[in-house]
DNA sequence: GCCAACGTTGGC
DNA sequence: GCCAACGTTGGC
């Protein structure tokens, strides 16, 4: 069974574009715990993600990525030159998991601002105050939906 | 640049 | 185990 899911990337860091140069890439860094659990236990390989630019005028989704390997441990934790480092984590107890993604497709923008304005996508996790997860699920309606606004049938 | 929301840390 | 302080996220 495939599941959904959205992703958030700054652009400047880490844009969709840079996805589909790379042909698939680690999902490094993700400290928080939450968002590692979903990592660690639920994304399974061939689940579909939402690719979403955060931190950029308009926030938006840019495209759409699958997961192509499922929770390892983010060898970034116990790098000491890394800026995600984390003593507490290594190699013998890793505390930090990643996935791979790949690209699928890229997407027209389909801007917060628009997917706020939707009925069809009341209720997303995107959308709801204060939410902050970088990794986030979605309903396969609505990343259905949001498929359909990026110009996807 | 501001600031609300919220997660984490650490003293007690 | 409470909670104040602090740091981060991320839209605006």
């Amino acid at each position: 069974m495939t599941n959904y899911w959205l992703m958030k990337s700054e652009p400047d860091v880490y844009p969709y574009s840079q996805l589909v140069a790379d042909g698939s890439t680690h999902w490094d860094g993700v400290r928080n715990y939450q968002a590692r659990n979903i990592m660690r236990d639920d994304m399974k390989v061939g689940d579909m993600v939402l690719f979403y630019h955060s931190n950029t005028k308009p926030p938006h989704v840019a495209g759409l990525a699958r997961i192509s390997r499922e929770g390892y441990p983010d060898h970034t934790s116990w790098d000491p030159n890394s800026k995600y480092y984390d003593e507490k984590s290594s190699p013998d107890n890793p505390r930090w998991i990643m996935v791979d993604i790949e690209p699928v497709e890229e997407l027209q923008v389909v801007s917060l601002h628009d997917i706020k304005d939707n009925p069809n996508l009341e209720g997303m996790a995107l959308v709801q105050r204060g939410q902050r997860l970088s990794v986030q699920p979605v309903s396969k309606e609505h990343f259905e939906e949001v498929c359909r606004m990026g110009g996807k049938q």
